[in-house]
DNA sequence: TGACAACATGCGGTTATGCGGTTATCAGAT
DNA sequence: ATCTGATAACCGCATAACCGCATGTTGTCA
């Protein structure tokens, strides 16, 4: 069991588990997003993200400066109903609720100013 | 959502995966056979079961000289349900039935000598 | 090419975690 | 009361995780 122990390990960490909520609840984000988002700084939340990156559960794409993280699990997959479950436990709880409005009204602002980015 | 990355924390570790897991298989276990299964020490056994015990997963209950230990969470409890969905990813495991197997047959050997414990 | 922006990473420090070994406690038997 | 076996608490060490800071890398634009 050891597999499931690594698993777990890789959720036992509040930013990760936001990470992962962030993303559950969008197609793509950009390691700016999810520091204005979270309110954290640029290496720890780029540091988290290849993490998870390393691990498998998200995939990079470039876009110029930005670099966008998605989720990559195949539907499906073990790690697929891992994330749904991950996804039912933390939907419960309000605070993970508010974290998506942050993260709405965040994308919002930054799309008032002209044209993409606002990082 | 501090409180699930403590959960996932007291999950990320093989020794507690399993006993957690022996548990959802019995509805009471005591320290020296969980020591005979998992094939671990003593100290070792005694202090995971002493960390899930101050999560209150399981409570322990005193038989003479022995400590038995079994789950404790309350039915429909969002705890119960995280057991539920732990159980599911486990189940899904070759290795944990083999580890159910290994139980059983050490609970039947034990019983075979005279009375009770052979610890 | 040079300046700048977004992101990644190496490094050092701090803290947390797991483990073996030892000692203390507790309940039952003599 | 004392002795014994089962379990719990403690200690010290090694390792791993997380973090901030500074620096390196990559891409854009003038």
């Amino acid at each position: 069991m050891k597999k499931e122990a690594q698993l777990f390990k890789s959720l036992a960490d509040e930013t990760r588990l936001k990470m992962l909520w962030l993303l559950m609840g969008r197609e793509e984000l950009c390691v700016c997003d999810i520091m204005g988002v979270l309110g954290t700084t640029q290496s720890k939340a780029s540091r988290h993200l290849r993490y998870l990156y390393h691990l498998g559960w998200v995939s990079d794409r470039r876009d110029g400066v930005w670099m966008n993280y998605r989720l990559s699990v195949a539907p499906g997959s073990p790690e697929d109903k891992q994330l749904k479950l991950l996804a039912e436990i933390l939907g419960s709880r309000p605070e993970a609720q508010a974290l998506r409005g942050r993260m709405e009204q965040w994308l919002a602002s930054k799309g008032q100013s002209k044209d993409a980015a606002a990082c």
